[in-house]
Parts: structure tokens; C-alpha cells; sequence
DNA sequence: AAGGTGACAGTTT
DNA sequence: TAAACTGCCACCT
């Protein structure tokens, strides 16, 4: 539906990949951005996370990690561990704000959903 | 209307 | 080898 650019398209597309994310499994910002076609945009996928706060259906922003696998946006939570907490609660190890085992646990919407 | 910012990524020194 | 800089596109003030 492109009948006109409603501002914020790129968000709303952002939070549907992001809402694709099964449980247990993250991503990041670069491989989203590349799935809407905007592999550089990779830093307003960070920003949509942002604004996904209040955003329904909820997103898992918590999902989303950066190509380190790190926790780089954890701090913009309720609460700095929030993010952690919710990967753990999903079964996802996080050490030291890191995703351990993150190339296994990393889930490409390229690959994944392979369109 | 224009400029600055940003939850990154890739490249270079 | 590791560390630092630039580039990028869209949103926000």
C-alpha cells in the first residue's frame, strides 16, 4: 500500500520484521535495514526502535541487537537491564551486554523469511 | 525551510 | 592486530 508516503513508513516497516522475530532469536540493525532495502539506513532502524515504545502491537525491540551482537540500545529502556532480562526471559544468554552465541541465535529476515 | 541528531556499519590509518 | 573516522538515510527541532 503506497497510495502515499505516510511520514514514519520506515518505522512501521521496521516493527513488522521486528514483530516477524521469533522468540529466543535476535537480529540486527544492519540485516532489517537491508530487508527494507535500506542496508544504510541501518542507524534509523535504531531510531524506529526508539519510537517503538507505545507502539501496538508491542514490539521486541529487545530483539534487536547490533552487529556485535551487543545490547547497544538497552540503556533507552524502562530500565538499562530491561533489555537483558527480556532476552534471558526468552531464553536468549546475555553476558556482560552481549548475546552470547549470538550467529547462532541471530535470526536474518533475508534468510529467515527469505522473502 | 534548513540543520543537527542518531539503539549502526563499513572502511581506513 | 586494534582503534578511529566517515558515510548514510530518515526523523526531529
Amino acid at each position: 500500500m503506497d497510495a502515499k508516503r505516510n511520514t514514519g513508513e520506515f518505522f512501521d516497516l521496521v516493527y513488522a520484521v521486528v514483530r516477524e522475530i521469533p522468540e529466543g532469536r535476535v537480529t540486527s540493525y544492519g540485516a532489517i535495514a537491508r530487508y527494507l532495502g535500506a542496508a544504510r539506513s541501518s542507524r534509523m532502524v535504531g531510531f524506529a526502535m526508539n519510537a517503538s515504545f507505545g507502539v501496538t502491537p508491542a514490539v521486541p525491540a529487545h530483539r534487536v541487537v547490533n552487529r556485535n551482537g551487543l545490547l547497544s540500545g538497552k540503556m533507552h529502556f524502562e530500565y538499562p537491564d530491561a533489555m537483558q532480562e527480556l532476552l534471558e526471559a526468552e531464553g536468549v544468554v546475555v553476558k556482560n551486554d552481549q548475546v552470547q552465541d549470538f550467529e547462532s541465535r541471530f535470526w536474518d529476515p533475508n534468510t529467515e523469511l527469505a522473502l
